[in-house]
DNA sequence: TCTTGACCTTGAGCGCGCTCCAGATGTTAG
DNA sequence: CTAACATCTGGAGCGCGCTCAAGGTCAAGA
């Protein structure tokens, strides 16, 4: 019998990995580096992820989908381990990245007109190459 | 005595890279990879880029900048050397790449949502800290 | 004439973010 | 009890897109 939701709704690394859509090297790779931190463990060592690990592992999701690095990711994790007294320099660290983040959208942007104009060529030569 | 601007309109690798923003050894990169091919020569063997190779430089660039990969930019110029006859295929490849930039953006667009939501959470985080 | 600097080619190296492998241990269904 | 499967650790490997290094040619200025 399997469980799907017991055990007071701790995940083993499976079921975080399908609810969470990182591959289970990954998650643990991102423990490695520090991007996951105290990690429960049940009495035979393996992982048990709680909520606050799934809502975490969605931050991440979130920050590496918009282009932060590791190494910043990693910055970020190691404010917030020193404490409340940090809270400003994070502020600071998303704010810079959501800057970052904007400016990168706007360039893909800017590249997709041009990609629009060649798509537009393409039509058009087809439509007169088909009516010569 | 430097040419700024003669020689028949045509650019040394070092103006081409000024010009297009892509380091030298990129557009070697990119010759060997076959992204850009028939590149002339002066008498010494030394690369000159005309205005069309300027161009398509800039192509690359654009769709470098929305993450198409090597492999596709490969095939696409293939597809070009073909002659006229590609052009539905190269038009279905900029469709299909259009799309997927398409997603790509929103991804990030919605992933910043996430990300605005902590912003706000450390705004308030710390005029609260201020009034406490 | 000598030096400087841009260019050439071939091929190796690198940084990033995973991803995979080997070999061991734990868990569960039949 | 056993077979099949999930997980563990440590470390190697990989794919991508450049980037750099070595050793050479060539042209122009002092």
């Amino acid at each position: 019998m399997k469980k799907l939701t017991g055990e007071n709704e701790l995940l083993t690394p499976g079921q975080m990995s399908q609810q969470t859509g990182v591959s289970i090297d990954t998650l643990r790779y991102y423990e490695r580096e520090g991007l996951l931190q105290s990690i429960n463990r049940n009495t035979s060592g393996h992982r048990r992820y709680n909520a606050d690990d799934v809502r975490w592992v969605e931050v991440l999701r979130c920050l590496r989908t918009t282009g932060m690095s590791m190494e910043q990711l990693r910055t970020y994790c190691q404010l917030g381990d020193q404490g409340e007294h940090t809270q400003p320099e994070r502020l600071e660290l998303l704010l810079r990245h959501r800057r970052k983040v904007v400016q990168d959208i706007e360039a893909m942007q800017q590249s997709l007109i041009l990609v629009d104009h060649k798509i537009d060529f393409y039509k058009k030569a087809i439509k007169m190459e088909g009516k010569q």
